[in-house]
DNA sequence: TTTTTAATACGATTATTATCGTACTTATTT
DNA sequence: AAATAAGTACGATAATAATCGTATTAAAAA
């Protein structure tokens, strides 16, 4: 049988899938962090709302086995890190709201995610900057 | 035992739990055909997902027993309408996302949004306008 | 009138998420 | 060295969500 070669290019994307509410705050705090132990994680929800450790801790394992994080397991205390992009978290998050909650419209969902905050003056002169700057180089 | 009379207001907030994803569809839908009976519904969800017919059925009766949905059910096929306000529904999902994936940002968050789906020049100019409202008139 | 079609109701099952208890191990303190 | 504290692992369970099959009823068609 013959054999032949060819110039071959695989591109492999895997989509990391979408964060179960409580891991989402967990990734939330990670990004903010860049790194933390179960213990530190554990402690900032318990801020908020009553848990108990170990299921933070099965949750950041649960985590771990799906990829969303990485740890550094050379002390007995693991240290974890964000394994997703932030951005690209949020982007997937945002459109999936966008396209079910909102039409589809970016442009609904951004006046009253604008509404209902309070940006101060100089947050809403970025976001005209970025206004500018979008209609001038449409993608 | 004396009795009194005190002038009382009491306000109550039943605050609707938050749909579930598939409860979101289905009420996407309501608020957008203002009515509609399952079997519209279920056609519309079947253009984009496989799913059965009794799946949607017992969704929407889940829907109607939280009280998510109001019908009429004076003949045979039920017409189902959405009984949560709309943007009260998406203030609060918003809400949700904003403080769980965006660190509470709502320029971060209105960024994205923009950066990702592709605004046309009306919307852009809908949005400025929104702005300057918003900076002139602070909450 | 009989048959077929289209509806609702609802229980049962599966799938997914979240929670927690227990066992075990390694440091740290006494 | 013994006791205590602080970790991880992981199975079991509870809670929630989604799916679907079957029974039943009402309307429409043959």
């Amino acid at each position: 049988m013959a054999s032949y070669n060819f110039d071959t290019k695989v591109i492999v994307t895997i989509s990391m899938s979408k964060p179960t509410e409580a891991e989402l705050e967990i990734l939330s705090l990670l990004w903010e962090l860049k790194e933390a132990s179960v213990r530190q994680i554990h402690e900032r929800l318990a801020e908020t709302k009553e848990t108990g450790y170990t299921t933070t801790l099965k949750i950041m394992q649960i985590m771990h086995a799906k990829g969303m994080v990485i740890r550094d397991e050379e002390n007995r205390t693991h240290i974890y890190r964000p394994a997703t992009n932030q951005k690209e978290t949020q982007k997937s998050l945002l459109k999936n709201l966008m396209s079910t909650a909102f039409g589809g419209s970016s442009k609904v969902l951004v006046m009253q995610a604008l509404g209902q905050d309070n940006p101060s003056k100089d947050e809403i002169d970025e976001i005209r900057a970025f206004l500018d700057q979008l209609e001038n180089n449409p993608k």
